[in-house]
Parts: structure tokens; sequence; C-alpha cells
DNA sequence: TACTTTCTTGAACAGTGTTCAGTATTTTCG
DNA sequence: CGAAAATACTGAACACTGTTCAAGAAAGTA
């Protein structure tokens, strides 16, 4: 029973590995600690894994996997494109909200950590984006807006609240506001925007 | 001469460590390099600067620096309320893409690298957003805009700019669109916010 | 049983931030 | 001026980090 012993350490690790980074972040993450609380040694980890960027690359595509199934049930089940985008919204910043660990590594890394991630990953990565430029050309084409560029105006609205996301995340919002409201607002901001 | 060696060596640490921040990035930077470039041992920059994060500290001071008085000159030279906050947007954005390795330590680090971070200076961070909470509230006296709460719409403007910053740095926005189209496109989107 | 393949190990390497006793230098003051 | 005090500097050492690798253990196959 290779293969299960070897698929057994592997979900092992992936489970100390995404606990962790829920808990604590990425930040103090560690091969050792991960191989100590699995009960393996540090070169055991690397049979199954090639570094730790390869590692993380498995819990950022489950974090898409996620966010993506999330969003193509609220994508199905909203009519209404502008309502349709509100919930989209929703759910993206309640994503990130309730899993900042997962959107850090899918979202905040730089380029470097992702040199080795591969491109045809990268592409399903893009599926939340279409999630709302479809939702915006479908308004478009109701005429609820006008919308020159529906992928343009999707990247900017994705813009807007990872921007909101980050600052959260990085604790740079004033505590007299607060994170919710800098949520809603920017829901309200986003379902008024035209995109002319 | 104490206070001459002093300063010398304390701000050729400095030189050094902004020189690296600015070509390669918070990342990679270590004591070790720095102490090398600057032709000192590794202890001898501990004698200036209690630790790394507090070494850093001094470079995110500067940023502000820089930051807040090319705002402040653009905030002194517009008159009308919507195209100084234009001015204002312009301004940061330019700012970040022009400077990534300061935008990074000042706004994208996370608050564990801050923590012994000064919180008078932190105040100093603040005026960068009443740039714009000011010319918001302006232009709501003027009625150019129906703004409620001109500080929450400070800090959603600044939200927005940075996510579109953030996403051009860790280089996730799509070639086709590239990142000045996303720059004046969120531009746009702000002039045209209404924030009622 | 003997051979092959796979998995596991722990030591070792090069790097990191940080500390500290000892040394050198510079400033202060009798 | 010369001794004392204060300051600056050094490099080894500590405890970490990711990664590699030769050796050994375990499992599957002929």
């Amino acid at each position: 029973m290779t293969a299960a012993v070897q698929n057994d350490v592997r979900r092992r690790i992936l489970d100390a590995t995404r606990k962790f980074l829920i808990e604590h972040g990425i930040e103090n993450l560690s091969i050792r600690m991960i191989a100590t609380e699995v009960g393996c040694s540090v070169g055991s980890i690397y049979v199954h894994f090639a570094n730790k960027d390869v590692l993380i690359h498995d819990l950022i595509e489950e974090g898409f996997e996620k966010l993506i199934h999330l969003q193509e049930t609220v994508a199905k089940s909203v009519i209404d494109p502008i309502e349709r985008l509100k919930a989209l919204c929703r759910n993206y910043l309640n994503f990130a909200v309730e899993n900042p660990g997962y959107y850090e590594i899918m979202f905040m890394l730089k380029p470097e950590r992702m040199l080795r991630y591969p491109a045809e990953k990268y592409r399903r990565a893009r599926r939340n984006l279409e999630f709302i430029s479809d939702t915006l050309a479908e308004a478009n084409a109701e005429t609820l807006t006008t919308v020159k560029d529906p992928y343009l105006g999707a990247h900017l609205i994705w813009a807007f609240m990872h921007g909101v996301i980050s600052l959260g995340i990085t604790k740079r919002v004033d505590r007299r506001i607060g994170e919710e409201k800098m949520i809603d607002s920017a829901i309200e901001q986003i379902s008024k925007m035209s995109f002319t």
C-alpha cells in the first residue's frame, strides 16, 4: 500500500500547512515546524514537494477551487445582473474576510514566490474575473449600464475590492470606520459605477 | 568628532538599505549584505539600529516625508476641488509607480513588522488621507458632490488606488490591460464617484 | 529469496536576524 | 596633558531558516 501511505503523509503535510496558514499566516511558516507537527523528518517533505513554494501552490489552488465554487453558485442563483454583481462582490469580500490565510497566498504574494506556479493554473484564477466581466457584459446588453469594456470594468472592481481587503489585512483601516463599513460602502459604490 | 562619525556610518547604512530596497525590494534585504556594502561588521548595524524593523521604519518615514511633500504642493496649486482630487490621486499613483520600494514598506507590510513603529509617526501617515478628505469636504460644501462622510470617502478612494497599485506590484494585472490603463480608468471612476 | 523501487531519515550546507564579551576609539574632565 | 568614562566597533556564537544528499528502511515484484 505504497500509494496509500504516500498520499497519507502528503495529505497530512498539506493539512498541517493549511492549519498553520489559517492560524498564523504565511510569515512564520517553516518546513521544520510542519515536519514536527506531521511527525516526519524535514527531508521527507521534500519527497512529496519539490520546495516550500510548490507546497504553497497546492494550497493556492485549493483556495481558488473554494472561491470559484462559491462564486459559481452565486452567479447561477441571482438573475438580475446588477443584483448579481453586488452578490458576487459581497461573496468575494466575504471569502477574503473569512479566509485571510487563503487570500494572502492567493492574491498578496509577490511574483517571486510564484515563479514556478504553472501558467495553466493562472488561467483558472482568471475565472474569478470572468464572473464579474460576464455580469457586466450582460448588464450592458440590457442597457442597465454603459460599459465600454467589461473586462477592464471587472479589473477595476477587483482592484477596488482588493484594496479594501488588503488595507484590512494589513490593519490600515481607521478603527473609527472599520472594515465592515468599508466593505458595505465599497459594494454600494461598485453597484453605482457606470464605466462609461 | 563622535557625532560626525556616528552619523556617517548611520547615514551610510540608511543609504545602502534604501539603495537595496529600491533596486531589489524588501524580500531579500539582509543585514549582512548591508554590512558588507557599507564596509562594517554586522554588529555595528545594531549599534545604530535596535533591529532590522527599526532600520526600515526610518525609511518608511522618509517615504512619507516624500509623499506628503508631493501631495502638499499639489493640494496648494490646484484650486478646483474636483480637479484637485484628480491631481492628488494621480500624484499618489505616480509616487507608487515610481517608488515601488518605498510604497511596499509604507503600505504593504504586515502589522507584525510595524509593531514597534511609533504611534505618533502613524499620525503623520494619516496626513495623506486628510488631503483627500479635505478636498472632498470642500467639494461637498460647494455642492459639487454629495458626500456624506468625507473621511470614509477618502478611505474608499485610497482603497481603490491601493488595490490598483497592489495588483500592479504583485504583477496580477492582465497584460492586455496594463497598469497605465488601470490607473487612468481608476482616476476617471474616482472623479465620478458621488459618495451619496 | 533476491532484486528493484519507493519512502524516510538526520546530518550537513549556506543563509538569516540577533546577542554579547572583548577591543578600539573618541570624548570628557580633573 | 593624561586618566576616566562613554561610545563605537568587531567577530564569534546562538538559534533559526530552506534545501540537499548519502545512507538505510520498507514495500512490491519476479
